[in-house]
DNA sequence: TCGTCACGCCGAACCGGTTCGACGCCTGTC
DNA sequence: GACAGGCGTCGAACCGGTTCGGCGTGACGA
């Protein structure tokens, strides 16, 4: 292995002139940085990520804790990994994955012994485990879901609530007057799913104001059962002219429903989705839908958890809770209903 | 920061019985190591892991190196990295994830620099650029998917020849005589995913000793393509009796397809795919399929990986390619062509 | 009673970087 | 011609672990 010693005696300098002269933090002659770099390519050196780590106490690696449950939409989270990964390397910095289902001791793990200069927590439960051991860390954290206590934290999340009264708001505008909104199952809530509820009590606080009827109902998370579970709630409420998804895999389940039935959308039923534009292009579903942006999201969380990694006042800077506001994107499967 | 200085101060013994009391490598009296085991508890101490990778040489990290195309599957590479990622904390592990589009870059930076004890290559191409760069670093590597040039490398991958000779005679057995087959895009074979093409050959070559006709076509990873795509070789080839899938977003799309045609499957057409349990079960796909494993994929190549960076001799042993013979998951999607 | 040996612990060196203080030399100034 | 000051470089210390060699103590056998 080649060290910065080599690169050194190669070079004819001391060590920490070659480390000077890489770094740049002191000013060096032109000639002797032209002999550094000439070695350092010559030797094809690198340096010892480990070494520097224990010198700078930087890792410029950033720790990302994704929890995949049973029930919820594994290819839905991994657009928000990709999120952060995407920008975490635009920053410099590498991804240390973490998918333990004890998130509360991975986070304890990787961050006592030092191996991350922060994290970023994904799918963030109301009154989740790891953040009191990410409260009691020395590095920075930033969250992608809004819990129940934000205080000493970054968050970021998708405005569920707006996204509620968007849906409603969106159909009643058209002229609907009975909804359906599938939720998630009730186990996602059950285990702190927060972002269930903020936009179905959103949703129904909408509806009372608005005067439409709004039948909500947790859903199913797989096949057949979501298949079935939609099949039943167009038979329950016939009057209904308007669906509204807050479920990933009610909303790829739809489509062959609506064939059975005979039915399509937006002619005999609207249909409003929330998920996000890369889902919806992977499955092609054909329905207007909130952008969940977890692309931007994850940007914007690692944005602000980097900022606070490297600027030393940002540390103590007051910490910020910012909702991403929902965008309806027009797929075409809304309209007045039918006569 | 406690350190294993602090240990030591707080045990009343030096810095290095501290360190043989807790890994344990020298015999040390009950009642120190009690002592030293009392100190850590009490000041919550944790090897910091770049100082233990400097003196060490180890980092306990694999890189994972996942390479996302456009046009395809994203949600199928999710498998193979859960299961890696699960297998490596089994064995105390912890994953690097490394999604960079260069590769090759990548997976050189985190090995010049130590940052990693070993790597796992996902989605490997027939000329992967990332080959060169493995084989030149000092730590072992283990694929996911198979190259060109195998020599000094530890491969795993699906038999897909004998996938694709497993499709065609499970058809021809039921007593169909004509058959299509529907690849990835023509583009992922042009990036050299050398799977498309073995089980293609196989599948020709086996159709022509069945005496079966087959119809293999390029595929579409997204819809609405890829339906229409299917929706127009129904129509071409209206003696098919039979449908393969080697492209997960087609088997994803067929249903709707089916619906829209009238027909069911294995009534009206038999189809068999290739792709995982998790995937049919997640899309509820009620299509029969060669199980492309790639949980026990990804734990296949770990457990390999971490006996060639633990054990010393194990490093110079034979490299190994293993194929995982593929098994046919019925779900009742075929049977014998409609008379 | 003395020598031997095993056990348990300590001190020092080392891993490969970074960084601080010091120092020599060259230039410019009065 | 002496001196101040800046530039470029070096040596040494440090980060926090691990590991090797050595040393003192007590038990045991001759």
């Amino acid at each position: 292995m080649v060290t910065i010693g080599d690169v050194a005696r190669a070079a004819g300098v001391s060590r920490s002139t070659a480390s000077y002269a890489l770094s740049g933090k002191r000013s060096i002659s032109a000639e002797v940085r032209q002999r550094v770099d000439d070695a350092v390519r010559e030797l094809g050196y690198t340096a010892n990520a480990g070494a520097r780590a224990l010198a700078t106490s930087e890792t410029m690696v950033i720790g990302l804790l994704a929890q995949f449950h049973e029930d919820e939409f594994a290819p839905a989270m991994l657009q928000y990994m990709l999120g952060v990964s995407d920008t975490a390397r635009e920053l410099d910095y590498d991804i240390l994955l973490v998918t333990e289902s004890d998130g509360a001791r991975a986070l304890r793990r990787i961050t006592d012994s030092r191996m991350v200069d922060g994290v970023v927590l994904l799918n963030v439960a109301e009154d989740d485990k790891r953040l009191p051991v990410l409260r009691a860390a020395p590095q920075p954290g930033a969250l992608v879901g809004l819990p129940g206590d934000c205080s000493s934290l970054d968050v970021f999340d998708l405005d569920f609530e707006e996204a509620g009264r968007m849906m409603v708001d969106h159909m009643h505008r058209l002229g609907h007057r009975e909804l359906i909104l599938v939720s998630q199952p009730e186990h996602v809530v059950e285990r702190g799913g927060a972002y269930v509820w903020r936009l179905q009590d959103a949703a129904l606080e909408q509806a009372r104001i608005r005067g439409v009827r709004l039948h909500a109902v947790f859903g199913e998370s797989k096949q057949p059962a979501v298949g079935q579970l939609l099949n039943s709630l167009l038979d329950t409420h016939p009057g209904a002219t308007g669906l509204l998804l807050n479920n990933e895999a009610a909303a790829a389940a739809l489509p062959s429903v609506l064939h059975a039935r005979g039915l399509s959308a937006p002619a005999d039923l609207s249909v409003i989705g929330r998920y996000s534009d890369e889902f919806a292009r992977t499955f092609s579903l054909p329905f207007s839908s909130i952008e969940s942006a977890p692309d931007r999201l994850g940007r914007m969380a690692v944005r602000q958890l980097v900022r606070r990694i490297e600027s030393p006042e940002a540390r103590n800077q007051p910490h910020v809770v910012r909702f991403v506001s929902p965008e309806l994107v027009d797929r075409g499967s809304t309209a007045a209903p039918p006569t």
